[in-house]
DNA sequence: GCAATCCTTTCAGTCACTGCAAACTTAATA
DNA sequence: TATTAAGTTTGCAGTGACTGAAAGGATTGC
């Protein structure tokens, strides 16, 4: 059953997200204050931080239901195949909820030509998540998680965000973002050889 | 010629950094203010922010010049070898100053432990510092800086800083982060396959 | 010694963020 | 429906990061 509480919870958590990114896309995050995002969405500054933690926050924007299911599915895989096809294919879970988002992603982008110091924020949002991500191989493999595991996530995590940005700030819709993981990928897999050579 | 003040500024910085990494790795840097650390290493609170632009940085503590002489490095070798190569060995630069700074990566360790928000800040210190040794590659490859140089850069800085923390958590100098970092670039050479397979 | 330069400090101000308690809205129960 | 319980929003007061400007002190070049 869905409440109304609920829904009037998710319209207005939207409207943060969408004022915080209009606006910082515009100006930049620093020349924009909270309370002028929660003006914009309709509520009191205090309440802009019962929904985020930090000012930055409602910029990302991370839905915890999307990192769960990704992992779900890595959990499935990791028994048929080798470990970085199976990470490239849980994936796919981010990579439908992103494109079916890609306007945001572009004022995210733009957002943060206008203050690149958000750019580790967005580089590394799943630092943590990452880490829970290596143990689940880790356990699957029966090896130390600091090890190939951690190197493992880390770097298709990298590979991944690299895709992410070039697909981001790509002219209107010109690359897909599936077919750049992609190739970013098949570049991995071939130990990362110039491009260009045998 | 060194003069007096430049060396008064050196001796001044290091005790920002040696008090923030000291009180943070007790308490976590959340429960330690500017003040403190400033009082701590005998200067006002304003004259922290003559030295750092946050509180974060005196805890990370970049230093510019190993990363123009790790990019001078590079420069040279790309023309003799194949790019992941020159990478790796661009990295020892950065690997003996670690090594030889030990104990303040000890202590960064304990203090992202204790305020785990500071980890994405560590993992992607260079964000920016990436795209331009991304371009240079593209220069040296004559191809597009967004594909495969803005990959191979980040994915070898995930590699990099997986090492990095894999040896600074490692109990007491167990594991050279010169080897880790071999062993990480071996199995990034090979396409990351599974540990234990052909 | 004098002047120019660079650093530090003080001060006042903005704004992110927090805990608390009151006001209000929605849901559950009788 | 009336009442109670639960969840949400808000104002308020407070801490502390960070900034700009101006004044005072130290260091350097002459």
């Amino acid at each position: 059953m869905v409440l109304r509480r609920d829904l009037k919870k998710q319209q207005t958590r939207d409207a943060l997200v969408d004022a915080a990114l209009r606006l910082a896309a515009e100006r930049g995050l620093d020349h924009v204050t909270v309370e002028e995002i929660s003006a914009e969405a309709g509520v009191s500054g205090r309440t802009f931080f019962n929904y985020f933690a930090t000012k930055d926050d409602a910029l990302l924007d991370e839905r915890p239901g999307d990192v769960a299911r990704m992992r779900r599915s890595l959990t499935e895989l990791l028994p048929k195949m080798p470990v970085l096809p199976a990470i490239h294919r849980s994936l796919l879970i981010f990579i439908a909820a992103m494109e079916a988002d890609r306007e945001r992603w572009v004022l995210r982008m733009r957002a943060i030509e206008k203050t690149p110091s958000l750019l580790p924020r967005l580089i590394n949002t799943g630092a943590q998540a990452e880490l829970e991500t290596a143990r689940l191989i880790a356990d699957h493999l029966g090896v130390d998680a600091a090890g190939y595991p951690a190197l493992v996530v880390g770097v298709t995590g990298a590979a991944f965000r690299v895709a992410l940005i070039r697909w981001a700030t790509a002219p209107d819709g010109a690359l897909s973002l599936g077919a750049l993981v992609d190739e970013a990928f098949t570049s991995l897999a071939q130990g990362l050889r110039d491009p260009g050579r045998p």
